[in-house]
DNA sequence: GCATCATCTTA
DNA sequence: GTAAGATGATGCG
C-alpha cells in the first residue's frame, strides 16, 4: 500500500454549510449492528435472511431523508488481511467466524446499494475505516461538511469542526463537543486515549491498569502519550512501572489505533455523486427489492410521487422510530415506521379546519416565525401549531420571494391573526411553547396578549431549566437531541449563517414550513416528555415560579425604563474631552505615543521602558495591568491611566451605548435571560441593566440618567443582606440570628462577636475586615482568597478564619455539611428545593474540584436569594394597583438580583412603597405559603425602599 | 469576520 | 473566593 504526504492542517473556514453534507457510511458497522438487533426470523419466502439488509437500508434511508445529500458513499471491510494484520499477530485475531445467516446477506446488500446508485467502496487489504478517513479529509478540504455514519467509537478521532460522527441506529451524534462530553478528551486525543486503554478485540494491548477513567485523567493532565512519557518520572509506583513495561508496545498500539487519512487509492469526491434522476436503475432496484421481498420499497418504486400531497402543499416524510432500539427488537420495522404529517395552510377552508381543531383540544403547541431574534424589530412571518406528536401545521402570512415580492397563495396576516386572537388569548386552552416570552412579544406587536395569567400550559425551555440549571443548554435543537434523541433542522440549516444568513421570510416556503412544523411538533413532544419527567417540586417551580416570572419579565421588557438622553449625551461629551486630555498627558508622561487602551503596550511601557517594579505576568505571558496591580505602583502615569480607564469604560459601555439603544420614546428595553445561570439568577443583556455603576461618584452619574416621566417617581426596593440572612437561616446560627433579630449592622456585629468587643467599640477597620470575611463565607473562601482581599499574609488570614469559626461553630458546620452534600448526592439545593448539580465536586483534579466546591457552597445562598426575589416579583405584581384606563399607576421595570425598580404615579408613592415593602418582606409567610411551600424563615427579611426622580436618588 | 484575552461593571 | 455581560485589543485567516 502506498500513501502520500499528509496535506496541510485542516481548517474549517472554507466549509460550505449551505450545501448538503458529504456522507460516508460505515457499511460494516450497520451490517453487524442490525444483524444482531433485528429478529433473525426476518426471511424471504425462499428462506433468505434479510434482517441486516433491511437494517442497513433503513440507516441509509434515514440519512437520505434527513440530509438530502448530493454526494455519499458506503464503505465495507473485506475478508482479506490488512497491513494491521501484518503488524500484529493478535490483530482482530479472536474474531469469531461470521455467522452464515449474515454472510449470505452480504452480496445482496452490495447489490442493493449499487442498484440505488450509491457509490459502494471496498478493497482487499484496506479497511473501511481508512477509506472513510481518507475521503472524509479530502471532502473536508474541498469544502464539504462531512457526516461519518457509524457506531464505532474509534472513528471519533476523525471528528473536527467540519466532520461529525453520527450513528443512524441510535441517533447518537458526536461533534467536537460531543466527543469531549462522552470521552472527556479532545478528538485529537482519541488515538492516545484508545492506545492507553487498549482494545482486546482490535489487538491493541494498551497500558496495564489503565481504563477510561485513568486514560481521561492522564490525557487531561499531560495532553498526549508522548508528553506522559516525557514526564514519566512524575508518575508513581505501579503506574510508572506499567508505562515502562509498555513502552515498546505503545508505538505499535498507536499505529493500530490510528485511522489512515491519506490513502492514495480512493476515488475522487466528485465521482461519489448520487443520481438525481428518479428513474435511475429502476429495473435493477425492482429486481433486488423483489428478491428481498421488500414490499413497501417495490410499491414506492411504482408510485414515486404523491401528487395529492404536493398540490395542496402538504409534505409527507417517512420517519423511522429507530430512535428506540426496543422497537427494533420487538416489532417488525415496517410497522414501526410512522408518518410525520406536516401541513402548510394557504387557504381559508384549511385554516378553518385548523381553528376548529385548536378550539377542540385542551392545549396545543404554538410557535411564531419572524424576521429577527430581537422582538423590537422582528416582523411575524408565520405561525405553527401542533396538537399531537408527529403532526403539525404552518400558516405562512408574510413569505416573500428573493426579490421581496409577497408569494401566493398565502393567507392575509391580519385575517389570520384576527381569527387566532380569541384562541391565543383563551386561558382555557393551554399554550405550549419553547421560550414563550419571545412569542408573547411578537404577538403583542400584533395586539394579541399571550402572556396572560394561566394562559401558558408549559414553556419547554423553562421546564428544561427547572430540571437542570447546570448541564444542559435549553434551546430546542439541543433539547430534542438530548431528551428525545431526535436531530432537528437548525435555523442555520434553513437560513444559512454569518453575513450570508437570510431572513426567515425569504426561506423557500416548503423548507420554512417543514422547519416551523418541526418546531411546533418537537415542542409538543418535549412537553409530553417533561410532563412525565418533572418531579412534583419541579412542576411547582415551573408552574408557580418560573412561568409567572416569565410573564412579569415580558411586561418589564416591553415597558422599558425611561432615560434622559440629553443628559447622557452631555456626559459623553464631557467624558470625551477629559479622556482626550488624559491621553495627551499619558503620552507626555510615557515619553511616547501609545494606545492607552492596550494592556499590552501599557505593560511594556511601565515595566520594560520605565522599569517600574511590581510587574506580574498573566497566564498568556504579558504583563498584568489590572487595577489591583496598578494601585500598588506610585507613578504619575499610573494615576493618569486609572482615571482614563474609568472614564473610557463609563463612556463606551454606558453613556454612548444607552443613548443608542433607547427607542423613540427614550425607553430602554433590556432582555432578561431566565434559563441561563446555574444558581437560578436572571441575567440581563442588550443592554445589561444589572451592572449599571454605583460605587464611584462619576459612575453614579449614569444612574441619574434613569428617570421617571413627568408626574411619576422611581422607587427602588432592595433586600438588605439577603444572602447573609440565608446563611443565618441555613446554619441556624444563634449569634447571627440574634444580630438580625435585633436589627444590628451585621458586619459590625460580626466584628464585635469575633473580637469580643462592644458594638460601639468596633472601629471602621475592624468592620471592614469582618465584612470581608462575611462575604468570603458566601463565596466559599479559602485563606488564600481572604488574604488577598485584606492584604493579610496567609497565616494571618487563616488565624482570622479560625477565630471566626470558633465564635460561629454552627456556620463552620453548615459549610462542611454543604460540601459533604455536594460530594455525596452530586447536587445542593435552594430554599424552594431547586437542585443545583455540582458534578465537578467529584473531580480528582484539584484545579477543577476546588472552584467547584466554592461554587457548591455559594449556590444554595445565591440560588435561594434568587428564589426569594422571584417570589417577591410575583408577590408585588399581584398587589400593584391597576387603573381602569389600562395605564398602570405603578410599573415594575428592573430586577437587579436583590433589588426591584419601579415607576410610580407621584400621588401614590407613599402607599405603593408600603405595598411593595410589605409584599417583599412577607414572601415566606404569605406568597410561598399560598404557592405550596411551608418555610419557617429564621430571621426577618428587611426591605429598604427609596424614592426619587431618578435611580440614583431612589437607591 | 470571528474568537479569545484582559479588563471592568454589578449583586 | 460566587454569579453574570460588555468592551477594545489582538491574532487568525
Amino acid at each position: 500500500m502506498t500513501t502520500k504526504t499528509p496535506t496541510a492542517l485542516l481548517t474549517t473556514d472554507h466549509i460550505n454549510k449551505e450545501q448538503p453534507p458529504f456522507i460516508l457510511v460505515d457499511g460494516s458497522y450497520y451490517l453487524f449492528r442490525t444483524f444482531h438487533a433485528l429478529p433473525v426470523e426476518m426471511k424471504t419466502s425462499q428462506g433468505l435472511h434479510t434482517n441486516a439488509v433491511r437494517g442497513t437500508l433503513n440507516a441509509i434511508n434515514k440519512l437520505m431523508n434527513r440530509y438530502q445529500p448530493t454526494h455519499m458513499a458506503v464503505a465495507f471491510d473485506t475478508k482479506a488481511p490488512t497491513f494491521r494484520h501484518q503488524l500484529s499477530e493478535i490483530y482482530k485475531g479472536d474474531r469469531p467466524e461470521m455467522p452464515s445467516e449474515l454472510a449470505e446477506q452480504i452480496p445482496y446488500i452490495h447489490q442493493m446499494i449499487q442498484a440505488l446508485g450509491i457509490p459502494l467502496l471496498f478493497q482487499e487489504g484496506v479497511e473501511a475505516d481508512d477509506i472513510i478517513g481518507t475521503l472524509a479529509h479530502q471532502a473536508c478540504e474541498q469544502g464539504y461538511h462531512v457526516i461519518i455514519s457509524t457506531g464505532d467509537k474509534d472513528m471519533c478521532q476523525l471528528v473536527n469542526e467540519a466532520i461529525v460522527v453520527e450513528n443512524s441506529f441510535d441517533d447518537k451524534r458526536f461533534d467536537v463537543a460531543g466527543v469531549k462530553e462522552k470521552f472527556g478528551v479532545e478528538p485529537r486525543q482519541i488515538i492516545d486515549y484508545l492506545t492507553l486503554m487498549g482494545d482486546a478485540s482490535d489487538g491493541i494491548k494498551g497500558v496495564a491498569g489503565i481504563g477510561k477513567v485513568t486514560a481521561e485523567k492522564l490525557l487531561t493532565e499531560y495532553d498526549s502519550i508522548d508528553n506522559i512519557l516525557a514526564n514519566i518520572d512524575k508518575l508513581k509506583g505501579k503506574q510508572k512501572q506499567n508505562f515502562l513495561d509498555s513502552i515498546d508496545s505503545i508505538k505499535l498500539d498507536k499505529t493500530l489505533a490510528t485511522i489512515i487519512t491519506n490513502l492514495d487509492i480512493v476515488p475522487s469526491i466528485e465521482s461519489l455523486r448520487l443520481p438525481t434522476d428518479p428513474a435511475f436503475n429502476l429495473d435493477a432496484r425492482r429486481a433486488i427489492f423483489s428478491k428481498l421481498e421488500f414490499k413497501n420499497e417495490i410499491a414506492s418504486l411504482n408510485h414515486p410521487f404523491h401528487p395529492a400531497n404536493q398540490s395542496n402543499g402538504n409534505q409527507q416524510t417517512t420517519f423511522d422510530t429507530n430512535t428506540n432500539s426496543l422497537d427494533l427488537q420487538n416489532k417488525s420495522l415496517q410497522k414501526s415506521s410512522i408518518t410525520k404529517q406536516y401541513h402548510t395552510i394557504t387557504n381559508q377552508a384549511d385554516f378553518e379546519q385548523l381553528l376548529a381543531k385548536l378550539q377542540s383540544v385542551p392545549y396545543f403547541a404554538v410557535d411564531t416565525e419572524t424576521t429577527d431574534l430581537n422582538w423590537q424589530t422582528a416582523n411575524i412571518v408565520g405561525l405553527s401549531f401542533a396538537t399531537t406528536a408527529h403532526e403539525a401545521f404552518y400558516v405562512p402570512v408574510n413569505h416573500v420571494d428573493e426579490l421581496g415580492q409577497r408569494i401566493s397563495p398565502q393567507l392575509d396576516k391580519t385575517d389570520v391573526l384576527r381569527q387566532l386572537k380569541p384562541l391565543l388569548e383563551n386561558p382555557n386552552i393551554g399554550k405550549i411553547g419553547q421560550h414563550l416570552k419571545y412569542d408573547s412579544h411578537i404577538l403583542a406587536n400584533e395586539n394579541i396578549a399571550l402572556a396572560q395569567p394561566h394562559n401558558w400550559h408549559m414553556d419547554t425551555m423553562l421546564a428544561s431549566y427547572v430540571l437542570n440549571t447546570v448541564a444542559t443548554r435549553h434551546n430546542m435543537d439541543d433539547l430534542a437531541r438530548h431528551y428525545l434523541h431526535v436531530l432537528t433542522t437548525s435555523f442555520e440549516d434553513v437560513a444559512g449563517k454569518g453575513a450570508k444568513q437570510i431572513t426567515f421570510d425569504k426561506v423557500n416556503l416548503a423548507t420554512a414550513s417543514h422547519y416551523a412544523c418541526e418546531d411546533a411538533d418537537i415542542t409538543l413532544q418535549l412537553f409530553e416528555f417533561f410532563a412525565k419527567k418533572l418531579s412534583e417540586n419541579e412542576h411547582n417551580l415551573l408552574k408557580h415560579i418560573e412561568i409567572p416570572v416569565a410573564q412579569i419579565l415580558y411586561q418589564m421588557e416591553k415597558d422599558g425604563i425611561l432615560i434622559d438622553k440629553q443628559f447622557l449625551t452631555k456626559l459623553s461629551q464631557e467624558f470625551d474631552s477629559k479622556i482626550q486630555q488624559l491621553e495627551k498627558t499619558a503620552h507626555a508622561q510615557a515619553g511616547e505615543v501609545f494606545n492607552l487602551a492596550s494592556p499590552k503596550q501599557l505593560g511594556e511601557i511601565l515595566f520594560d521602558k520605565l522599569k517600574l517594579s511590581g510587574g506580574k505576568k498573566t497566564k498568556t505571558g504579558q504583563y498584568s495591568t489590572s487595577e489591583q496591580v496598578l494601585a500598588k505602583i506610585e507613578h504619575e502615569l499610573v494615576d493618569t491611566v486609572l482615571e482614563y480607564r474609568s472614564l473610557a469604560k463609563l463612556k463606551s459601555t454606558y453613556t454612548d451605548t444607552l443613548a443608542n439603544v433607547a427607542d423613540d420614546n427614550n425607553r430602554v428595553h433590556t432582555s432578561y435571560h431566565q434559563a441561563l445561570t446555574s444558581t437560578g439568577r436572571l441575567s440581563s443583556t442588550d443592554p445589561n441593566l444589572q451592572n449599571i455603576p454605583i460605587r464611584t461618584d462619576t459612575g453614579r452619574l449614569i444612574r441619574e440618567a434613569f428617570i421617571a416621566p413627568k408626574g411619576r417617581k422611581i422607587i427602588s426596593a432592595d433586600y438588605s443582606q439577603i444572602e447573609l440572612r440565608l446563611m443565618a437561616h441555613f446554619a441556624k446560627d444563634p449569634a447571627l440570628i440574634r444580630a438580625f433579630n435585633e436589627g444590628h449592622d451585621i458586619h459590625k456585629a460580626t466584628a464585635s462577636e469575633i473580637l469580643g468587643k462592644d458594638l460601639a467599640d468596633v472601629s471602621n477597620e475592624e468592620r471592614r475586615q469582618a465584612k470581608a470575611i462575611n462575604f468570603g463565607l458566601l463565596y466559599g473562601m479559602s485563606q488564600f482568597g481572604l488574604a488577598k482581599q485584606l492584604g493579610f499574609s496567609r497565616e494571618q488570614a487563616q488565624d482570622y478564619i479560625n477565630l471566626y469559626f470558633s465564635r460561629y461553630p454552627t456556620v463552620k458546620a453548615y459549610m462542611q455539611t454543604t460540601r459533604n452534600l455536594a460530594h455525596e448526592q452530586g447536587y445542593v439545593d435552594t430554599i424552594l428545593g431547586r437542585k443545583i448539580y455540582t458534578p465537578d465536586v467529584q473531580n480528582s483534579n484539584a484545579m477543577v474540584r476546588q472552584p467547584a466546591e466554592r461554587a457548591a457552597i455559594n449556590a444554595p445562598l445565591q440560588g435561594s436569594a434568587a428564589d426569594i426575589i422571584k417570589l417577591a416579583m410575583i408577590a408585588v405584581n399581584d398587589v400593584l394597583p391597576t387603573t381602569p384606563n389600562g395605564q398602570e399607576s405603578a410599573k415594575m421595570l428592573l430586577q437587579v438580583h436583590d433589588e426591584l425598580v419601579f415607576e410610580v404615579d407621584e400621588d401614590q408613592v407613599e402607599s405603593i412603597s408600603q405595598l411593595i415593602k410589605t409584599a417583599m418582606q412577607n414572601v415566606f409567610s404569605d406568597t410561598a405559603k399560598k404557592l405550596g411551600w411551608q418555610i419557617d424563615f429564621a430571621v426577618p427579611l428587611l426591605v429598604e425602599v427609596g424614592v426619587g426622580d431618578n435611580w440614583d436618588t431612589a437607591h
